[in-house]
DNA sequence: CTGAAAGCGCTTACAG
DNA sequence: CTGAAAGCGCTTACAG
């Protein structure tokens, strides 16, 4: 008993002689003590440790998630937490498995970009949750987002004011709400600018590069000839980075013949050439974000300053301006054929 | 212990009557029983869970530890053991946290590029280690690198058989094995070309963009007006795109007017405007491999048919060509003036 | 085939 | 101020 309470400090309200307190403290010493965190965490229900679910298919390099990955390492070490990474291949398939990390080696769980489809997907109880950038609420789940409407609003505003009137939307997949509110913010600025709506300015994509890549050039092919856009704006980085691939193999020149924007602004946006105009979330501290509010969480009582909220935390994103938007050319151009 | 056994399956050999064993089952099924994983590990002395020690500094995407984790992570979720991620500020000065580390919470941990300066650092004892592109021997432990003098060497013949002679090469900080590795290749490239080394062509950066971008601008401002190097090998690819950021900042084009190539070969290489020529380490099989020797040193006794090997792993690395290498132009360059 | 018992290494009332 | 004791939830000889 003493020993615990000289070895954890002044944790405890004990009063230990200063004697004694030396005599325990050499004998650590000597013996090298080091706490066993397996047992501490059995009589603590205390693992110290905090786990991040996500999924990762390995097949494209994941900015997002290393810019939200770093701001979660960053609180979690801060508030001397260690973090563990679960990945998964699919969120509904693996719900058992997300069960299986709810067995004591974790205090509590962020829940990166979750896409649950089925309704009701039963989470473990008992163990404390928090989402970013969830698809769809879950109950009793605090998730962290940002005003990705709002963003998606202001960059297509930001094309209208450099004179842009033919835009265009590269949009994520069909059914993500990532997807629907940048659509619903391009959407927005058009109305406001009188700018008639077209659906054929506005082609699905993934969340990738490839993706990005492939709708645009595909795009390009099927329109040779044609007027080509003043502006694309790229449901987030990645994309961008495709599409621009893209329009250099058919010899365009960003920003000259056409302006591209991104969303994100993950570090890519800054090593592309040109430098990439985008929407900054403001991933990191976001997932500093959710280790607080998962923290406070597990135990309200040391986190009273700064108590779990009780509805969803919406960051506030803002328009970065590089070097890939610019007024559009004086003379229109058409979408140059295939090479 | 009937419970025990029923639960863990045949891990032991004790026989169970199938009435008890149903019985079991059923109680299991109706208190949605689940595992205490601290008391097991308790128990065992066998957390599941390997550690990941690395040296992240947030301020750049890091490719490299991207790429490597990657591997690791499914290394380890094919061998049913978790990952937690230990962020190191420096490892010499954080060599007390890597002791705190091996408490228990994790059954062997991987060092991911470990720079120890000091000799004679002193490990933890009883914790199992391994180390990725270790910078120094370390006692006891298997270091996974890769062929990196072969890797350099090659992608400098190959400037050569495309005609360069003038061939620049952006080094690694001083001091650092990778850094050194590459040196020797290029030296030894040069030599088998006859080409006389000048020291003015070699000129130093960090690992990151950054410091490609600094290291070349600065060079090219220095040397205005002067001979325009053939070719440029850079340390890696991050190195190599700060490169062609501050080439194309004075206006040259890539491969038309110089060439540039990296080392690595992640994810961005076949990002960047044109697609970066490289040398390929495999970054994500190294991973995984760290993640098998690591297991084969935790428990010999499962892990018969792979032991642990005596001597450190090295990997091939292959030339992986795309765009930004071509011949050298025919009308010799010179350094543009800054713009 | 079955189950009582000890032990893994800690923490925490609790009684001196 | 001090220390014996029980308990955290498992596993594993061991004795029936």
């Amino acid at each position: 008993m003493a020993a615990s309470a000289v070895l954890n400090g002044a944790r405890t309200s004990s009063r230990i002689s200063a004697a004694t307190r030396q005599r325990i403290l050499k004998a650590a010493a000597s013996l090298s003590y080091r706490p066993n965190i397996a047992a501490r965490a059995l009589a603590n229900r205390r693992m110290h440790a905090i786990g991040v679910a996500v999924v990762i298919d390995g097949v494209e390099l994941n900015h997002y998630f290393l810019e939200v990955f770093n701001g979660l390492l960053e609180a979690a070490a801060r508030h001397e937490q260690n973090a563990t990474v679960f990945t998964l291949h699919d969120w509904d398939r693996d719900i058992a498995r997300l069960h299986g990390f709810c067995d004591g080696r974790i205090d509590g769980l962020v829940l990166l970009a979750p896409t649950f489809q089925r309704d009701g997907t039963v989470l473990p109880t008992h163990t404390p949750f928090v989402a970013i950038h969830a698809n769809a609420p879950i109950p009793k789940v605090v998730n962290i987002e940002s005003d990705e409407e709002r963003g998606a609003c202001g960059m297509v505003r930001h094309f209208v004011d450099q004179g842009h009137r033919r835009i265009m939307h590269i949009t994520g997949p069909a059914g993500m709400l990532g997807t629907e509110r940048r659509i619903r913010g391009y959407q927005r600025a058009l109305a406001e600018a009188q700018i008639p709506f077209d659906a054929g300015l506005m082609i699905p994509a993934s969340f990738l590069t490839a993706g990005g890549h492939e709708a645009m050039g595909g795009w390009l092919r099927r329109n040779a000839g044609q007027p080509l856009p003043h502006a694309i704006f790229c449901v987030n980085d990645n994309v961008a980075i495709g599409c621009l691939e893209a329009l250099a193999e058919v010899g365009l020149r960003v920003p000259e013949d056409i302006s591209v924007a991104g969303f994100d602004d993950t570090l890519v946006a800054r090593s592309t050439v040109p430098q990439l105009t985008t929407v900054r979330q403001p991933l990191r501290a976001m997932g500093q974000r959710a280790v607080e509010v998962l923290l406070a969480k597990i135990d309200p009582g040391a986190h009273k300053d700064a108590p779990v909220p009780d509805q969803n935390i919406v960051f506030p994103v803002e328009l970065v301006l590089r070097d890939s938007v610019a007024p559009p050319p004086v003379v229109a151009r058409l979408v140059p054929p295939p090479r």
